[in-house]
DNA sequence: ACAGATTACTAGGAGTTCCTACTATCTGCC
DNA sequence: GGCAGATAGTAGGAACTCCTAGTAATCTGT
């Protein structure tokens, strides 16, 4: 099943072979492409068993963090870098599944904030056992290519602005 | 608009101190998450002037570099590692456009080719430059680092089984 | 020769993300 | 006070991806 060749050491061949730009650029950017695809794939694989997809994790995992179990919508958008009406989606998904409750901010009455109830805290733990145990789908990568990967990508993020 | 620190170095304190596993592996993959996600973003706005986005212009730039401007539609998916139903939206958007045309296949007919058009490939020419000049969206990344992350990305596509 | 398995493609539908537009509320400044 | 502009959240809609299921054609083994 797999090609026989590299797709992308190919594309980097038919690229340069037209005399277009970038090449480096263009084969770096496929690969986290690809990269990212697999991994999605396998991550919420391993998340199936509990009803999560990996957006619905990372958002339980981040109340789960917080020292009173809840946030502010907006917060979480910013934190998860993701649309506001992305927040909703999932915090709804969340909501009908009994992990997260809205409840009303005590201050400011335009927000909400999206508590963690105990069935998420238990599902939030046992779903970041089987992620460890699945290697946040990372099997196949030598320990030190995950730091050099974490490190090179760091100015990209702080270049967009993420911090 | 930033955070005030980096929101997976945060993440890795949270899971560190809550003893769960794995966190070298997480932090990667929400690295390589994260910048999947700036690289798209960046990477449609750059080829939105052409009314194309990034899974469209992979197709195009592919059927510009067969010896025939065809190829079946399965032989597209197995290369650009999407499912089958995607090919078909995407050759449809394409077709729409007047940038591919679908013709039977010569022997088989199960098989539908795309065949890129002049239109198409006029197109994909401009649309490469516009991408290159964007960097792929990659600015803010030293050469090496693209080269450390393409070379680390590699086990993990060819243990997908990639190639 | 031919029945069963495989392969190629597509329709219909679910899930996710984003965008625009809207309401409600808050903040800062006169 | 009170008003303009910013901020919080959501509804509706578009776009993309995948999955399941279905049809048509080809290949394989006996």
């Amino acid at each position: 099943m797999p090609l026989p060749f590299d797709p992308i050491a190919e594309a980097r061949r038919n690229w340069e072979a037209r005399g277009w730009d970038a090449v480096d650029a263009m084969a770096t950017a496929t690969s986290i492409t690809r990269a990212h695809q697999i991994l999605l794939r396998r991550i919420d694989a391993a998340l199936e068993p509990f009803g999560l997809v990996f957006s619905r994790f990372e958002a339980l995992a981040l109340l789960s963090f917080t020292r009173t179990g809840a946030l502010p919508m907006a917060r979480i958008g910013e934190r998860l870098q993701v649309h506001p009406t992305s927040v909703t989606n999932t915090i709804d998904r969340l909501e009908a599944d009994g992990l997260v409750a809205r409840i009303p901010h005590p201050t400011d009455r335009r927000a909400t904030l999206a508590e963690i109830t105990p069935t998420g805290r238990d599902l939030a733990t046992r779903a970041a056992r089987a992620l460890a145990d699945a290697d946040y789908g990372l099997d196949g990568m030598a320990e030190r290519d995950l730091a050099a990967v974490e490190r090179a990508l760091g100015p990209l993020r702080s270049a967009a602005g993420d911090f």
